[in-house]
DNA sequence: TGACATCAAATTGTACACAATATAATTGTG
DNA sequence: CACAATTATATTGTGTACAATTTGATGTCA
């Protein structure tokens, strides 16, 4: 067996710098998270339910690129846990709208410091960080294309 | 509930930019792997192995940031699929040793074509990619500190 | 209206990921 | 050498992801 070629080790891939960045994050929220009692993936619907209460499983799916496989176990525990209701629309009994609970709400004020302390974390600055968001945020729309 | 604040809005996240780049990228080498058998993270201990051969659990994990949990049963199905053997060493029977069969070896000519097509979907230039996997590694890097 | 396509969620089955614990082999120290 | 500490892997339990299928509600059109 001959030598690796370069574009097949592992340190040169970009998909794996991106894979454990993405592992490195959810670590690095942990900490933030774990008091709260929500995991990283719970966080990313809680933001969206900050931003806008009462949607839909779809309409949270769509901008996190999630199905209601992944979805609806991970809301059954958020409910559970006391951040979320699930109940059917009344006008469509086929939609099951997620609204906050007062719980819920009232989580956006201790999450109002994580943005700052990860910034700090990433070691950039905003700048930087918004400036690499935008790149990554375009590669991965090309690579669903 | 009044407005959430930009830098909660789930658009403006590196972290979500980054985690959603991440999973299109499995999705985007998902159409190569699946005629393989491979799945994206076995592809990536193929990369390992087919760098060097004959690693052990550790050895594999420590690039990756993968634990035995994670590895001892992904590494089960690698086997049962035919592409590694696993074995104790004989020398320290702590460890155990994962080796390429034949066919594991042979694949590593079929991966050849991989990065190229990978390089293309992701819409960016050679160097391009190169500047964004650095930026992004010392991003990971940076966060597990 | 009634058969049929469509749609939204939920369910099922497989595969990661990771914390916590267990097990067994090896090492270090008195 | 005895034995506690360490090390490597495996196991257990929980929580994502995602493909494929199912279930139930809504829309359409002859």
């Amino acid at each position: 067996m001959s030598a690796s070629p370069p574009e097949l080790r592992l340190e040169n891939q970009l998909c794996f710098a991106v894979y454990s960045a993405a592992h490195a994050f959810a670590q690095a929220y942990k900490p933030h998270l774990d008091p709260m009692g929500l995991t990283y993936p719970q966080y990313l619907v809680m933001l969206l339910l900050w931003e806008q209460d009462g949607r839909s499983v779809n309409e949270l799916g769509q901008p996190l690129q999630l199905d209601s496989g992944t979805l609806t176990p991970l809301l059954k525990r958020m409910e559970k846990g006391g951040f979320v209701t699930r109940q059917r629309d009344a006008r469509d009994e086929r939609v099951t709208r997620i609204h906050l609970t007062e719980h819920g709400k009232s989580l956006r004020d201790k999450a109002r410091a994580i943005p700052t302390a990860l910034l700090c974390a990433s070691g950039l600055t905003l700048d930087q960080l918004n400036n690499l968001r935008d790149q990554v945020r375009v590669l991965g729309e090309n690579l669903r294309e």
